[in-house]
DNA sequence: AAAACGCCGGTTTTT
DNA sequence: CCGGCGTTTT
């Protein structure tokens, strides 16, 4: 054991060995957090200071939680596998099952997804006829997410609206969702921990229970945590005050969803006596790349004072480019990626490109697509967001929990078995009177009297029912087989001849056979464990760790991760920093931190690319360089870089002081927009910049520039043409107008169009 | 019940 | 520009 903590230098020992009371480890990027969780970990075991099921540990994502486990059993034999370890909201859930009926609810509950929580809010606003207008969904779902992350129930919300019509408005809606997640015998994700809190806060006698059983708390990326995650802490470790956290205020990333950094920057204060530790040594980046990255965050008015230092090489310099558009920009990192894989024995592997949103992530995949480059791209389209996923696990919900009548809604009449809304409605009726769940309604067959698909209902009620009689004693993955077949799902998709249908069939056979995959690898293997992991993994979590490909994904999934080589691309202001964060002090400062994030997830090579012209939501907007560009001291740039940097502000300048600007071969007089985003303007403001052709609209005597060069002389009648959307046709009348052409175009497959020719990108097939 | 049309919104996202 | 949605149309 002593020679084990040699691996480890004097802070991160002192961190591990430090038992006496609450300890906060102030570690820097690349600094050895995991390392000395582990070790700290092992350290306790070995010592036999806590048995294994006496240690909690949580991490952010799953992926940590397994390999934390992993690392612990290579230090010291398969010690960890009684560990409490995982994320708040999978040990919650853990809680939550032996400890929710004292809520109301029964342990077979369900856990609602975002898509759930959509529908049900929907719902609710068209019920009591509130404007969905002033009332967005999203906005709904976001006070009762921050609602829950600070501990206030609809009760406590209700309170602190009074007098505020709006909030009172909000109050009620929450209300009625909560009650209508009640009825379903579900819960929320928000609810998975303030759940707990509530459990631990309103019965002594339960809290002591699990403050005895957890003798020592762990937490990691503690800045990240919100108010009920902190509550959550410091209640299990109030008794005995073992209580080790690690994070790091500049990688304090989510607070756009209630991750509340105040829980770091006041540890102290809530933790009396606590230690701390800082760990300021970094073992993953060259010195050129943590010295970009100390400076680009010494930007922000920090609290914690800290001086993250390296003794690895200087490391090459940073690459900066400007490409000409976004299209440029990936060619431009695909052919560097083929460059240096060719002559640095490097692999696939060793890259990762990080982007602000997933908008961009479009372009990238076609590029990467077109060149054949292989990646992986982590987000995006989520796989159990998929219509026919969404109905297998709807199904799956139904038979865990019969109260579920959201899951139930879903699949009633999917395939179709004539049951439709009438009916349902009249059951759903029936289930407010007798206050039963919809399936409870359609036991009873004499509820079903008067309603005409009775018969189909019957069938339908008999097929769950047989099902839910094989529950227990089928695999969770014959039990999805046994569904798709006699659900009728299966024989609804073969009888559709689509390639949609194809794939939806193929979909299903890749969850079935994460199923499988589940049974082998899980020792709880029940239909209620896989809906929890299928509820609460991540789309990081699937991240496999030696694909040979190039990893795709915005700079938030790249938290933890670090990469030999690091693309970061579309460093724009109004990109990245976001449009939406430049105008307020404390979300510029996040956008600062998540820079930091990206800038310290390379190990070797760092490349920093951006567009001068780019088209996002469909309009093309010139671009002036992130700010953070700026901040990165331009002696640790390479030389092309810098001489970039120097034409970029010119040209920025240019922008600003209306002159000329290169605009397809064409010289135009700028509008004199660029010195900033303009809040307020009368021109059109595309997402991160101003959209070209208004910007171009405000040249003086110049109108709509960005139209086609001159086509006013291109076409005669009888022509054959190509258009992108119509396809082939023929030119059968030209009439000028104004200083443009008016084409009446018959086309093979749209018919007749009228188009103007300066506006309308033509081919000639001639 | 499906197709067609029109409107809106589009950081980041766990879990 | 794209997709998701709600509404209208057939």
């Amino acid at each position: 054991m002593e020679e084990l903590l040699d691996d480890l230098n004097d802070k991160q020992k002192e961190a591990v060995e430090y038992l006496d009371g609450p300890l906060l480890i102030l570690a820097g990027a690349g600094s050895g957090k995991t390392r000395v969780l582990t070790y700290k970990m092992a350290y306790l075991l070995e010592k036999e200071i806590v048995k294994p099921w006496e240690i909690l540990a949580i991490t952010f994502t799953n992926k940590a939680a397994n390999e934390m486990k992993e690392r612990v059993n290579n230090l010291i034999g398969e010690k960890a596998e009684d560990v409490w370890l995982g994320t708040f909201h999978s040990i919650c859930v853990r809680i939550l099952k032996r400890e929710i009926g004292i809520l109301g609810f029964s342990n077979t509950f369900n856990i609602f997804d975002d898509l759930d929580k959509d529908k049900v809010i929907k719902e609710i606003v068209k019920n009591l006829k509130i404007d969905e207008k002033q009332y967005p969904i999203s906005l709904l779902k976001y006070e009762i997410s921050k609602a829950k992350d600070n501990m206030k129930d609809y009760k406590k919300y209700k309170k602190e609206a009074m007098g505020d019509f709006r909030k009172e408005q909000i109050a009620d809606i929450y209300e009625v969702y909560q009650k209508t997640l009640k009825q379903n015998n579900s819960i929320d994700f928000d609810d998975i921990i303030m759940f707990t809190v509530k459990i631990f806060s309103e019965n002594p006698d339960i809290l002591m229970k699990y403050q005895s059983k957890f003798k020592y708390i762990l937490v990691d990326e503690y800045q990240d945590t919100n108010k009920a995650q902190f509550l959550l802490i410091s209640l299990i470790s109030a008794s005995h005050g073992n209580i080790c956290v690690v994070g790091d205020e500049s990688q304090s990333i989510y607070g756009f969803r209630g991750a509340d950094i105040s829980n770091i920057l006041n540890f102290e204060k809530e933790f009396s006596n606590a230690k701390i530790v800082k760990l300021e040594e970094n073992y993953r980046s060259t010195q050129n790349i943590l010295n970009a990255a100390n400076a680009v965050i010494k930007n922000n008015k920090s609290k914690i004072d800290k001086n993250l230092w390296t003794s690895n090489e200087i490391g090459e310099k940073i690459v900066y480019k400007t490409l000409d558009n976004e299209y440029a920009e990936v060619e431009y990192i695909v052919e560097k990626i083929d460059e240096i894989c060719r002559k640095e024995n490097m692999t696939y592997a060793d890259f990762a490109v990080l982007f602000r949103t997933n908008a961009q992530a479009r372009v990238l995949e076609e590029v990467f697509v077109k060149s054949g480059t292989p990646y992986r791209l982590i987000g995006g389209l989520k796989f159990y967001s998929r219509k026919e996923i969404k109905d297998l696990t709807s199904y799956l919900k139904l038979i865990q929990n019969t109260s579920d009548n959201i899951a139930l809604k879903r699949i009633i009449n999917e395939p179709k078995r004539g049951i439709g809304d009438t009916a349902l409605q009249r059951l759903e009726q029936i289930a407010i009177e007798k206050n039963i769940s919809i399936f409870d309604v359609m036991q009873d067959s004499d509820n079903l009297v008067g309603i005409r698909s009775a018969g189909n209902i019957i069938m339908f009620r008999d097929m769950i029912n047989s099902i839910i009689a094989r529950k227990d004693s089928l695999k969770v993955s014959d039990l999805m087989k046994v569904i798709l077949k006699e659900s009728g799902y299966e024989d609804m998709l073969n009888e559709d001849a689509t390639k949609d249908a194809e794939n939806r069939f193929e979909n299903l056979m890749e969850f079935i056979g994460v199923a499988m995959e589940f049974e082998t690898e899980s020792a709880d293997n029940t239909l209620a464990d896989f809906l929890d992991s299928i509820a609460l993994v991540s789309d990081v979590d699937k991240l496999e760790e030696d694909a040979e490909a190039v990893t795709l994904m915005t700079m938030h999934s790249a938290k933890g991760l670090e990469f030999n080589v690091v693309f970061i691309v579309g460093m724009e202001e109004g990109l990245f920093p976001s449009r939406r964060s430049i105008d307020e002090d404390e979300a510029c400062e996040e956008e600062r931190r998540l820079c930091y994030v990206a800038i310290t997830r390379a190990k070797k090579k760092l490349y920093i690319t951006n567009a001068s012209k780019r088209t996002l939501y469909g309009s093309t907007a010139y671009c002036i360089n992130s700010r953070f560009i700026a901040e990165i001291p331009e002696e640790l740039f390479d030389d092309e870089g810098k001489e970039n940097i120097e034409k970029r502000k010119k040209k920025s300048q240019k922008y600003i002081d209306k002159e000329y600007v290169q605009v397809e071969g064409i010289l135009e007089k700028t509008g004199g927009y660029f010195g900033g985003i303009p809040s307020k303007s009368t021109s059109k403001v595309t997402p991160f910049g101003i959209d070209v052709n208004s910007f171009l609209n405000n040249i003086s005597g110049t109108k709509n520039v960005a139209k086609n060069i001159d086509n006013t002389n291109k076409y005669v009648v009888g022509m054959s043409i190509k258009h992108k959307k119509f396809g082939i046709g023929t030119i059968q009348k030209i009439d000028p107008e104004d200083d443009d052409l008016k084409l009446e175009i018959m086309f093979d497959k749209y018919g007749f169009k009228r188009l103007m020719a300066n506006h309308t990108p033509l081919e000639i097939l001639d």
